[in-house]
DNA sequence: TAGTATATGTCATGTTAGCTAACATGTCAA
DNA sequence: TTGACATGTTAGCTAACATGACATATACTA
């Protein structure tokens, strides 16, 4: 689509970007610093932002504001980026263990506290 | 489904946790204190942990250790919850003022680089 | 009922992330 | 060729994050 390369063109200088975000260049070598922007270059070395880097320099900002770290919004950029990568939770207790927990944890519920629990009353357990 | 309950029933104690994520009840405190952990009360407010609740310390430890701090995993939290939170980068600059800008980015490009451009290179733009 | 475990709250602390300032050097449009 | 603008780098500041440590009170267990 011809909306699209237009975002992905490096038109904008330093400059421009400073202006665009209020970010300070140091701020901008920053985070490309740590991989969050990778805007262009021009022969000369000097950088050449387009518009959706400039978007991305505008959510920095935002998230800096909100507590994320620069490590978070790596992550977080990432997560869009794969979203397979939602790294479901990881089970680190196998389902064997779990039968063991729960069956251990019962008896010792029944010894200790065999009333409560011959009522069937659980939910003092939750709120 | 069977398991399922059985993962999210309140069971654990303090005690136990400690030991099977390797945290001090600081710092799971701490964690529930930041809304990152939701363990379920007894009558007299003590905490019992589910099994869901450990992976959810175990990953805590895990972004901690990777250098994501506590918003930055909240945020990544809410975003497994809420795939459609993923925030698709907010288009800061519309789609008229993008025109304004590449219009005049490329005027501008036009008087100083004629040469450049009529040989249709922008390759340096890239890398 | 005694004794251990947990709760909550407050004060204190080290570490470090994010940033500013400043420099010398290099780029680039007119 | 010149002056404004960018560059990479170094050094240092500051605020806050994540824990620790302690005190007191309440909850469980035997």
């Amino acid at each position: 689509m011809e909306k699209e390369w237009r975002r992905s063109m490096p038109l904008l200088s330093m400059n421009i970007v400073m202006q665009l975000t209020g970010l300070t260049a140091r701020q901008i070598r920053y985070y490309e610093e740590h991989e969050l922007v990778q805007p262009a270059r021009t022969e000369g070395k000097q950088r050449m932002f387009s518009l959706d880097d400039i978007d991305t320099l505008l959510e920095i900002k935002d998230m800096l504001a909100t507590g994320v770290n620069i490590a978070g919004i790596k992550q977080i950029f990432e997560m869009k980026n794969n979203p397979a990568l939602k790294n479901d939770t990881k089970q680190v207790i196998t389902d064997a263990q779990l039968r063991a927990i729960v069956k251990e944890e019962m008896q010792i519920a029944q010894r200790h506290q065999r009333a409560s629990l011959r009522q069937g009353d659980l939910s003092r357990f939750f709120r």
